[in-house]
DNA sequence: ATTTGTGAAGCGATTCACAGCC
DNA sequence: GGCTGTGAATCGCTTCACAAAT
């Protein structure tokens, strides 16, 4: 069923800290702040601290199927078929869609047009976010090239590397600067995420120059637990690891298989194409993100 | 907060038709298999099918944490250290482990190569995964140069694309083949994961052939949910949807601090300049150089 | 007649907290 | 004393099912 866990809660001590210092209150701040003085604060905003993370996730999806939809000029779409084109079912569709705000009409569906607008608002997409992306390799080239971020309001605005051979060749239109200078090229140029795309000796140093530039959000590509100031936001993106997850997958299936075929077999089926192979190792597939 | 890690958007498709089919049964393949016949199951396989999957995927995170202890001849780990590595608390890490035995010395902690060992065979690992690549662009390039692949683990045996300039040009030291020959290919390579790094337009077509061709795992990072049979396994990586995911997240912080400032601001209107002493305010950062 | 929006139930994952072992 | 392994408690997301709306 690949799950979708969505993402795992605290970049360190003190996260958990926190937690156990308030067993009580979910939120310290929340509570009385709408309490009596700020009067009007829109429901709205008071929403999106709210919003489960999981469920911020599949926004992002149903905004594509949303874009997709418009663009073969289709105007209104139910909670069932939209729920289909993302892959999800139409109940979790509807409840994602309740913690942005009511927009549908009940007997018809969804305006796509308004759905779009709304998410977009939810997801801050109403605002052009700047992007640096470091380390020009095999894969900064194909994120520098990519034609997906420029087109949703994330154009790429800096890119960097160490290799002196490469600074200053334009890249995907823009020229690539030096990774010393990633501070005041990000400042400068108000770089609101920053992608991390070197070798994973790198990445940690990488981290802290574009958090002291401004940076907070970072996309990481290098396998690493970046360690980052509480502001901060990373996601992680690990290749090998969803290699890995696709293997258990393989393994457990050919275990059931196996065990399927058992119940007449009594003694053991054996290893057909290798039931114990050799103790691997793995590293290859730790090493290739390195590559990247 | 610093939310670290965060595996990514599932691999759904086929697990809404699923769902969707059955509204009475929360899951199909139910528990019944090994009600009387397997007899001697052992445990371990046994364990493999009730792992959470949110717990494989931190697995494989624990892993590379381990290589590299391992690398630096660290023969021993506690489960605190380990966590911190794997940026996860060390409750969260014990009980992973838990899943897949006991593996551990209590008052000592864990044998980093034991813990590779076992993790591995947990996650299928010692068992090479033949990878097909298909769509050979900026991204595929990038995967197909995975130059690193050693013979073990992951091993690239087959580039798919459809560009004939492309067919037959060595990748990363394997040719490229036509993507009309995927199920041939994919079927004599005895390919088990799939990489689908084309355009949207085509990832639907190349997955069924790779499927034809006896694929039963998908890593798809076109932005489209795949429809697939039932017993394929797909997983997506989606970069847009990852930035935006961030977006929200600066979105959020930045309505935080608009509120905080309007705790003492009474009258509405509330422009953020408003309160001049804010933390990390990110100002206005309106068109910028804009390069598609 | 349809389809949304949502309280409530259900369920899986996380965290707690401590017994058990070194 | 230190650390693992795990039942129990908790939390948060998902699913159900139905009232409300058109």
């Amino acid at each position: 069923m690949t799950a979708q866990g969505a993402d795992v809660p605290e970049g360190d001590g003190q996260a958990t800290a926190r937690v156990a210092a308030s067993p009580g209150t979910p939120d310290a701040n929340g509570a009385d702040v709408n309490g009596a003085g700020a009067i009007e604060v829109p429901a709205a905003r008071e929403r999106a601290r709210s919003i489960p993370e999981a469920a911020v996730a599949r926004l992002a999806v149903y905004l594509r199927a949303l874009s997709s939809l418009a663009e073969q000029d289709i105007t209104t779409v139910s909670s069932e078929e939209l729920a289909t084109a993302a892959g999800v079912n139409s109940a979790k569709l509807r409840k994602d869609l309740s913690y942005i705000g009511s927009y549908g009409t009940r007997g018809v569906g969804y305006e796509v047009e308004v759905l779009i607008g709304q998410i977009e608002r939810t997801l801050g997409l109403t605002r052009k976010h700047s992007v640096a992306v470091v380390g020009i390799g095999n894969l900064g080239h194909a994120l520098a090239n990519y034609g997906g971020f420029p087109s949703r309001g994330f154009p790429v605005s800096a890119l960097f590397d160490l290799d002196d051979d490469l600074v200053g060749v334009p890249v995907g239109g823009i020229p690539v600067s030096h990774i010393d200078d990633i501070v005041e090229v990000c400042s400068q140029r108000e770089v609101t995420i920053g992608v991390i795309a070197t070798p994973t000796q790198g990445a940690q140093e990488v981290c802290d120059r574009l958090v002291a530039g401004g940076v907070t959000c970072i996309l990481n590509f290098a396998p690493i637990v970046l360690q980052v100031p509480e502001h901060v936001e990373v996601r992680k993106v690990d290749l090998a690891v969803e290699m890995q997850i696709l293997s258990f997958h393989v393994a457990r299936r050919q275990q059931e298989s196996a065990a399927a075929a058992e119940v007449d077999g009594a003694s053991d089926g054996g290893p057909p194409g290798g039931g114990a192979g050799l103790p691997g190792e793995i590293d290859s597939a730790n090493r290739m993100v390195e590559r990247l």
